[in-house]
DNA sequence: ATGTGTGCAAAAGCTTTGCATGGAC
DNA sequence: GTCCATGCAAAGCTTTTGCACACAT
């Protein structure tokens, strides 16, 4: 997800490495970053610090962990998605890149597309609609390969 | 969004009160359709009820227009968007129908497609990955031509 | 000492729910 | 009378913010 608009502007050393211009990456960040490295799927803050906290008793607090996740989404570490049921999911990409998701609504796992469907449409919504695309939402829904054939699962 | 959370996969067409267990048009439902005629724009359900509110007095209670959206929504009248700013915004569509939007970064107006880009990937998405869509969010964030000052070759 | 990352609690929004009322039939 | 849509207030949720403190330099 991208509509972004956060236009934070951090400066000054402190007690982390510094990575980029006005972005750096605190300790909290680094927990973060760790566990999304071997999570590897889409995660909610609040289940990203709960689940830190159960194997680390030390691990951030749940506001930290929120403003990891702004840090590492303005470097462009980690990507946050919205897939409309009011809590943001995270996860790692390759530096500054994005993808979208199949999510299956049954067994709630969600795989990722090679490729972006929507920038071979950037030329022709350029040209026919005048609009300049900056960025895009896109989740697909449905029901994955190991579930077809199954029955729903119970929401 | 367009499907998100809720479970109900029926359409039952009817008419004046009685449709389907659980949805039915209401005095209230009535109301917000015929507000939603006259927007024609993605208008969250706060600004539906306020909005009510400032030209008639009686209007609905914002506890009835939740409940009505989500009657049309599931009656497939209103089509539910979430552009991730935490706020849904609701919006009139053709039966059963629904379309992706154009929204401008600066001047906040959307603009929808003419024709749903994901669609023709159906197919591809079954054979490449078993998935079979059921569902799928779309929206298109950047500048629309007015805040650029660039023509449009169409519309 | 200075600057800032962190945690806790409180605040902020949007949305949902509990409960009592009133209207429709 | 029964059924249920409605409204108000309270609750529920995720996310943000205020503020004091701890730590790094």
């Amino acid at each position: 997800m991208a509509e972004d608009s956060h236009s934070h502007e951090h400066h000054g050393h402190g007690q982390s490495t510094t990575l980029s211009p006005n972005l750096r990456l605190t300790k909290g960040c680094k927990k973060v970053l760790e566990y999304l490295e071997r999570s590897h799927d889409l995660t909610s803050a609040q289940d990203i610090h709960g689940l830190m906290r159960t194997e680390d008793e030390s691990a951030p607090g749940l506001t930290t962990v929120y403003r990891s996740l702004e840090s590492l989404v303005g470097l462009g570490l980690v990507q946050a998605v919205d897939l409309g049921d009011g809590e943001r999911r995270y996860e790692l990409v390759p530096p500054g890149e994005h993808h979208h998701h199949l999510v299956c609504e049954n067994c709630r796992k969600s795989v990722h597309l090679d490729e972006c469907l929507i920038e071979q449409f950037e030329d022709s919504i350029r040209t026919n609609y005048g609009f300049q695309i900056r960025s895009h939402v896109l989740e697909i829904f449905g029901v994955c390969k190991d579930c077809s054939g199954q029955p729903a699962a119970k929401k």
